[in-house]
DNA sequence: ATGACCATGTCGCATGGA
């Protein structure tokens, strides 16, 4: 199965350069992240028209996960247990989407901003990792041998050189250690991000002062997959192509290749 | 060239992004 993950920076935009991106790599299941759009303004016929099935978990303008799959799609979740709420009144945001593709039990995640340090929404990033960690850590004990792959934008720069220069990100969320260290946290539980043994290369980069011309980047999206997972990847990439021509999103695709 | 923010809702500007 080829899995990929793309934070598409609204779908309705993108939704051309995604179904391109889908024929000329192959790509089987792709989690997307920031949709930013209602269910109802998703553009499902275009995705069923390529041979993709699409669950899609999208409130309003905020946010919004889905995947599409062209090897099947079932058992449909659009929270963790334990997963925080935000806002007022107080409710689920649409950051998670669980299914099983082909066996997989992919979600498609996309993590808190955090905005600045110890501001609530940085805390909030801190509990809803944590809370995605004790989940994850479950679902990984009640069956170790479960095939597993919690992939999207998660938010965080986990090493340094995951940043273009370190100095420009004093004092910023992203690289803090509070975040770093509930990104590693998940190596506690079982899971290994698979993505950093096979390539190295930024995943993201700011639409603003030619951050990309300059490669002026960083790799905040990541794949974190359960042993049998782990096991089963033969190749990663990171398709640095895509940041390129008209209308890009700020984000690149995750390309995994895992055998059956 | 890979080029100086972008997308949303809404219609002048606020909000969020990282």
């Amino acid at each position: 199965m080829r899995l990929a993950t793309w934070n598409v920076n609204s779908i309705r935009t993108r939704v051309d350069r995604v179904l391109a991106f889908l024929e000329r790599s192959g790509t089987d299941v792709l989690a997307m992240q920031e949709t930013k759009c209602r269910e109802d303004q998703f553009p499902h016929l275009a995705f069923q028209a390529a041979g993709y099935e699409v669950v899609h978990h999208g409130f309003n303008q905020w946010n919004g996960v889905a995947v599409a799959s062209r090897v099947g799609i079932s058992d449909v979740e659009t929270a963790f247990e334990g997963m925080p709420t935000w806002g007022d009144p107080a409710g689920a945001e649409a950051r998670a989407l669980g299914v099983t593709c082909d066996g997989v039990r992919v979600w498609s995640l996309y993590v808190p901003n955090g905005r600045v340090l110890h501001d609530p929404h940085y805390e909030y990033k801190l509990q809803w990792l944590g809370a995605l960690r004790e989940a994850a850590g479950t679902w990984l004990r009640s069956d170790p041998d479960a095939r597993i792959a919690l992939v999207g934008d998660w938010n965080i720069a986990p090493r340094d050189e995951d940043v273009w220069d370190m100095s420009v990100f004093a004092g910023a969320t992203h690289v803090s250690p509070p975040e770093r260290e509930a990104f590693r946290a998940f190596e506690d539980v079982g899971f290994t991000e698979v993505t950093r043994s096979y390539v190295d290369q930024y995943t993201y980069w700011d639409y603003q002062r030619l951050r990309f011309p300059r490669n002026e980047g960083m790799r905040i999206d990541f794949a974190y997959v359960s042993p049998v997972v782990a096991k089963r990847t033969d190749a990663v990439s990171i398709e640095r192509d895509e940041r390129k021509g008209k209308a890009p999103s700020d984000h690149v695709p995750v390309v995994l290749d895992l055998a059956d």
